[in-house]
Formats: structure tokens, C-alpha cells, sequence
DNA sequence: CTTGACAACGCACAGATGTTCTTGTATAAT
DNA sequence: ATTATACAAGAACATCTGTGCGTTGTCAAG
């Protein structure tokens, strides 16, 4: 969208007037900031800017005016501003670089042990991560990982895997699977080998499992590992 | 703190009128959804509220308040009201629950690669973590991982590791290690043996370097590894 | 040149909004 | 009983603030 430099101006103005004072600036505010005299002139220029949906406006309410930032940063308009989400944002402006992931609890790298994947509620921890290292952050959950059997592929006891929910993996991708005979979930190598699935563990001292595909499921491919040494 | 109910009610309303309209309720806004008629008794009790911090406000200024959440999550009072940050936020009630690190650049695995780690300017790249995952984010950088000569305590090649900017560091630690004839860091375990420091890679396939204490100074100590697998 | 759309200006006005003053009630302390 | 304090109400006031309207300047199209 092509913005006249004074409009633009204008919307730097709101964005750093609201963080600096957690209220939209008046007509006058506005005028005096961005040297327009004339406080019709500020109006009709906020009228076009809510034209162009860029801000809401709520008529004859002192200061009822605030920034869209979803459609400023369709417009590609939010760099420059003040306070500008860095992604997302909740329907009031506010913003919201981190999101949250469940830590589901344990999963094991040894002995399986019994986790429901999609079951959020009972979470006891939340990691807050940041979208920049993570896309489609609603599918991710983590869990801590309980034993060495992936001690070969870099993922100790105690470190916290993040995990994308998904249905199908690729071979030889690190993935949560469930084990449907046993009630369990464990973190394993997947191969899906004909009607067989192949779970590999990370570490000669543990056994591979041979099941047959239908009583594995896989709940989640490992997309990170984060380990904390203090 | 104790409140009255009158107070409560004026706090949620607050908070729910910002988070519906992005804008702050006047005092007539506020006596209509607290059935208070009297503007002066909105003012009154404002004026006790701002008394207590859990609001701010500017003087005649039409809708010139706003909650200081900082204030009301410590006093507990933050729980019913809309659109309470999770947990923290900066001064202008924006939540914010993360913060930046500097990914100050490459460091040796195997060879040492020059690093300096206390200039945060030429940061090409900033990580954004959560502080519930570490204390102090402050004395917090970040460095990628160039090389496997840490394979053996599960330090990938292309693993990001956060340090703790210190100078002196325990024996076995992972450190960030200035070697000063090299002019370069590297990624070693650490051991100070009298006046030498064995700096000991975690491969057989490298050899450990022995130097005078001296010669090496210690830029941080390895607080966290993380790997994106995607 | 004229015309019309657009941008900009200044001013006056009305409605929106915070402030102040006076009054009244209830409760606890003296 | 008296006083002090917190809480509440209503009305009058001052000012903040958005709106409307007439005017001017620019610029491209007719």
C-alpha cells in the first residue's frame, strides 16, 4: 500500500504515543507531533488511514483510535512502528513474541512409559519458546526425556525434546511413538519396513523393537533438543 | 491486598473495556459498568487505586489510565482480569516473557575460530529464550557450534550453545576458552591442573591441549545446548 | 482555461470527560 | 458524645477533544 510520508508519520506517532503511555494520543497530540495545525486535517487523514483499515476508529470517543496491526504487517507498514508484534498478537494490539508449549511430562528413552500426547490439560510445565526458531507453534508439546537409549544421537537423560504432533514420520527420523499392546509411548528411530515398523533406540544396549505397523502410532517427530547443564 | 468489592469490579471492568475496545474507559464508562452515578466517586476511588500503584494515570487527560499489571500479578489481583500477561511484562503493560541473547557467531569445535565475546554489537543473529529456563539472561550469549570435537558430551555440529559469561570456571566444565597466543576460543572441557589448564575435547579424535594458565582465559561457561533437527 | 478531486488550513461549536465543591452516611477511635 | 476517616452522591465547572464547514492551494483531466 503507497502511504503519503505524513500519513506514515502519522501511524509511527500512534504506535510510539501507545507504548509510551498505554493510551491512544488525541486529534491535537497527533497534530502537534507530526506539525499539522489544523486538527480537521488530522481527522481527515485518520479518516483515510481507517479507510485503508490500517487503524479503528470509534467515533466521538475521546482517543478512540487504535492501530491494526494484522493489517499493517500485510501491508508490510509494522517495521517501523513502535511496539510492533514481532509475529502475532492478541485482538488488542497487544504484543506476543513467545508462545507457550506443554511439557507433557516424561517420555522414555529406556523403558516405554505411559504419555498421552494429545491430552494438553494435565500438563505441568510450560515451555515458552519463540516462533523465530519454530514454525506452526500450536502443534508442538515437549517432553523430558527419561533414560539413554538415544545416548548415541546426542539426547541425554533429563534433556527436553520438542516434539510436532504429527500422524507419519520418515525413516530414520527421531519420533515419540506409541505402542498401542503396551500403553505406552517411547522415543525411538522410526523405519517403517512393509507392514513392520522398526524401533531403533540409540544405544547398543538397548534392544530394537519389531512391531507389527498397526499397533505403532507415531505421535510426534523430535524437532529440537534442549538440554540445560546448570 | 485487600479490596474492596467496588474496586475489584472497577479493575476487571478496566481491564476487560482495554482488551475489547484497545482503548481505556472514561470515568462515565466506568461508573455506567460498576453502577457508580457519580463520576467523583469513580474518581475517588481511581484516585485510591492509583494510591496503591495498581493503576496509572494522567491528569486530565480524557481516558489517560492504565493498569500496571507488574503491580497487580504481585499482589495477586491479577488473576480474573482480561488479558493478563502470563508472566511478565515492560513498563507499559505489554507483555514480554522472553528475552534476546546474542548469537555472537561460530565457535571451534575443532579448530579454534576467533571470538570476542564480550562485544554484543556485532551480534548477526539474537535468540530468544525464556527466563524461566535461565537466571541471570543478562550475562547470557550464545554461540553456534563449528566442528565435533564436543560429539562425546553430545555437542553436535551445528548445535547452538548458550554460555554464562564467567571468568573462571570448574574443573570438567564446558567453557568457551580464549586462548591468547591462538587469538582464538574454543569449545573445550576444562582443567585447571596446577599452573596449566588442560582444555580436553570431547572426541578421541582430537587431542587435548595443554597450556600455561596464562595463556587462556575462560569467556563463559556452557549453560544450555540446543539443536533444531528441522 | 476550467473543472473537479484531493490535500490542507483555521475556526467555531457541541459533546465528551476529568475536576472540584458541597453534602450525606456509616464506622471506628477518642 | 465527639471527632476523624472512609465511602458515596450530585451538581456545577473547566477543559479536553472530536466534528462540521468554509476556504485555499495543487494538480491532472477535460
Amino acid at each position: 500500500m503507497k502511504l503519503t510520508e505524513r500519513r506514515k508519520k502519522m501511524l509511527a506517532f500512534i504506535a510510539e504515543f501507545v507504548e509510551e503511555n498505554n493510551y491512544p494520543p488525541s486529534i491535537r497530540d497527533i497534530g502537534a507531533a507530526c506539525d499539522i495545525s489544523s486538527t480537521s486535517v488530522v481527522k481527515y487523514n485518520l479518516t483515510k488511514l481507517e479507510q485503508y483499515k490500517l487503524i479503528r476508529r470509534e467515533k466521538e470517543v475521546s482517543r478512540g483510535l487504535s492501530l491494526d496491526w494484522a493489517r499493517l504487517q500485510e501491508e508490510g507498514l509494522a517495521d517501523g512502528l513502535a511496539g510492533a508484534p514481532s509475529t502475532h498478537q492478541d485482538g488488542n494490539g497487544s504484543a506476543f513474541s513467545f508462545f507457550q508449549v506443554p511439557v507433557l511430562g516424561y517420555i522414555a528413552a529406556g523403558e516405554p512409559i505411559q504419555v498421552e500426547t494429545t491430552d494438553h490439560s494435565n500438563a505441568d510445565e510450560w515451555l515458552e519458546l519463540n516462533e523465530t526458531l519454530y514454525r506452526n507453534p500450536d502443534q508442538l508439546y515437549a517432553l523430558r526425556v527419561q533414560g539413554d537409549s538415544m545416548i548415541d544421537a546426542s539426547v541425554l537423560d533429563g534433556d527436553i525434546v520438542i516434539l510436532r504432533h504429527q500422524e507419519r514420520a520418515e525413516n530414520g527420523e527421531m519420533v515419540a511413538a506409541w505402542i498401542d499392546t503396551q500403553n505406552e509411548t517411547t522415543l525411538k528411530h522410526f523405519f517403517l519396513e512393509g507392514d513392520q515398523v522398526r524401533l531403533r533406540p540409540a544405544n547398543p544396549s538397548y534392544p530394537e523393537m519389531f512391531l507389527p505397523a498397526a499397533e505403532v502410532s507415531v505421535k510426534g517427530k523430535v524437532v529440537s533438543v534442549i538440554r540445560q547443564l546448570e
